[in-house]
DNA sequence: GATGAATGAGCTTTCATTCAT
DNA sequence: TATGAATGAAAGCTCATTCAT
């Protein structure tokens, strides 16, 4: 699992940027760090990247603002760092999926999907705000957007070896946004309504996955 | 069809703010809002509400500061203007799908059903930045959300009449946000694989519907 | 006589930074620019570029720190927009002394250009701060210097046409910094020691001229 | 020879500032302050001192924040230790000067005098940029600058006992100058113009000393 | 003693908004 | 009315300096 920092070899980050003004080498430092981090994932979470101040990220982890611009050069470097370390959690629930794609029904792959980014999104609700920020997107976010789709795919191919690779590339984005939708659509709901949709928008997943991998 | 300015009775936008500074009266006044507000649609849609400039949408528009704000009184009032503007092109779209709803098949209904919106949101980029903006939405957005719901709805309601209405509820917001992930998807992918994907998006869209309208 | 602000063609200076943020175009605006350059002359004089600072500039002109932003982009800006209106002043006296430069003896022409500087330099003391400023100069630094260096030059051909042309290029430096060395003495010396000096270097410099420009 | 850091009896430094926070006391101190010292004069001269960061000497020196704030109290501290550091050079080039000054020729002397301190500030780039740092001069610094003139003046006076004693006053900042522009000749020019201009500047530098100093 | 972390005043710059002509 | 100018709160960021391990 990697840090909040970018490794050295890592070329999907601006070089310069992203890099953290000095990555911490003392225990206090690490935990201002994940202070830090975690401040900046609710701040953000609430207001969004561009409404988000630093001087409100460093207050909520009880840091200075010094404290908080030793770790991070700018406020793009939080927001990656941030999208770094909860990309990690992603990764591992996706690698958990793929590895039991194989032998899962096609419904039951489908509920998994959509419950793993669900579960996901719920429990970091900073990740949409920065991944999906209006603009266009720096080159690190638009590497995130084109891995997630790939695990994405690489999920169904593990599930359905013998289907057409050219179709499953063409699915991947397609499940990726159905399931974005699930979490957006909790902006928009709440309590029945939204269980409701989340059961028709499973339904829609499922029907869709069914045809396209259980066709002879 | 409105104009932007909301009308006296329009009881969702915040009654001081959204108002303009002076309603124009002239042929001249309109022409300049025109201007203002495609200018602002631009911006908007370039670099969202956040990082758009007052200065910048003047400029655009060849316009000063001042006659900006002689319309406008906030950013705010400039966002809302443009989205209400923009929402009555939506409105002819949707009304004129829904009263082709009853003679249309469920599987050419969900073709319409995304071209409506692919077509509006390609001719209207900034409505996505502007209704989607991060952060809680004010009450207008929420309020124009809340319609475009309704609409879906009203459009389900009149092609399956004979449906479960709890049902068509719940599948209304699924649909939008089918509708919405069509749009995203050009954000993320080119030419080909935006095409493939697209096609897959309808294929999504049009199985659930017909398994859900058709079924008897 | 140019503005301070730099004209379209004007190929000396970073095109993006150097630029106003906006030419004044009403009366209040010049004013204001006057005011504000004037205001920044004085503190760049006293402290220099880099200790220098832009509330304090706006607050030495009765302005506030919006209305120093609206005319001028960067401190850079501020700093090179003194730089021009006073190269102005800089031209214009050694525009007149190259018209008597023929009709002058030697010595009277070494007089005047220790003349010209030191009164030059006396009535603008911000413009050796900028000029040599510590760090690599910037391109329109360079530029400034070059220029000074070429008018020189042409001063010294104008005098004495027959002479070595290589040797009056050669010379044109050396002319330049002596005259620096006479203001610079201003801040070692004081009262008689500082006129007694003062007559040295005009001693030097003449000598060197006379040597050098009447030689048959 | 002193070393960089203040003997007691030195009044000509403010005594809390100047002193360093501990002095040495062993030979790996000696080093460290050593290379400290190396790494502002390198860091001083590209930037100078304003733009200087201590973050920056520290790194350049291997160093980390707290050891160099160990043996410097404060930034200026660094700069006043770098120069002293440095005018120990200066003083041992222009004491040997000083022997040789009664059986140099004129001409010689002059030739001397500029190779002095064209060579020591070669060596030594930061020296200027400390010394002729912008803004009201500290008084050690003052202090420098009038002990060289100082120093000049002693090399004139026995190269030439039977000279008016007030004219070698007033020579010694005209020839200190002089030898200073020679420095500054090389940030304006390169290669041949820069060798062309020099020997200008030894000619001019000469045959004022020539005329002073020879005459009956 | 050496080092990384912490601090916060203060800097440059931006921009929505209001004024005045 | 149209437009440039004025304003100042607030943002991102820096850096000399001090602390704590």
């Amino acid at each position: 699992m990697s840090s909040a920092f970018p490794v050295p070899g890592d070329s999907s980050s601006t070089v310069d940027d992203a890099a953290p003004a000095r990555a911490p080498r003392r225990a206090r430092g690490q935990l201002r760090v994940e202070a830090l981090l975690s401040a900046a994932a609710e701040v953000f979470a609430g207001k969004g990247f561009d409404a988000a101040t630093m001087t409100e990220i460093a207050a909520q982890s009880q840091s200075s603002i010094g404290s908080l611009y030793q770790f991070f050069r700018t406020k793009e470097a939080v927001a990656d760092a941030l999208i770094r370390q909860q990309v990690d959690a992603l990764w591992s629930r996706m690698d958990g999926l793929a590895e039991r794609a194989p032998v899962l029904s096609t419904a039951e792959l489908g509920h998994a999907l959509a419950g793993c980014f669900v579960g996901f999104r719920a429990d970091h609700p900073s990740f949409a705000t920065l991944v999906e920020r209006p603009g266009p997107p720096s080159p690190f976010v638009a590497s995130v957007r084109r891995k997630v789709r790939e695990r994405v795919e690489a999920i169904l191919v593990r599930h359905a070896p013998a289907a057409d690779r050219k179709m499953l590339h063409a699915m991947a984005p397609v499940v990726q946004h159905a399931m974005k939708s699930a979490v957006q659509l909790r902006g928009d709901l709440e309590g029945a309504e939204f269980k409701a949709a989340l059961r028709e928008l499973d339904a829609m997943l499922v029907g869709y996955l069914t045809a396209r991998l259980s066709a002879r």
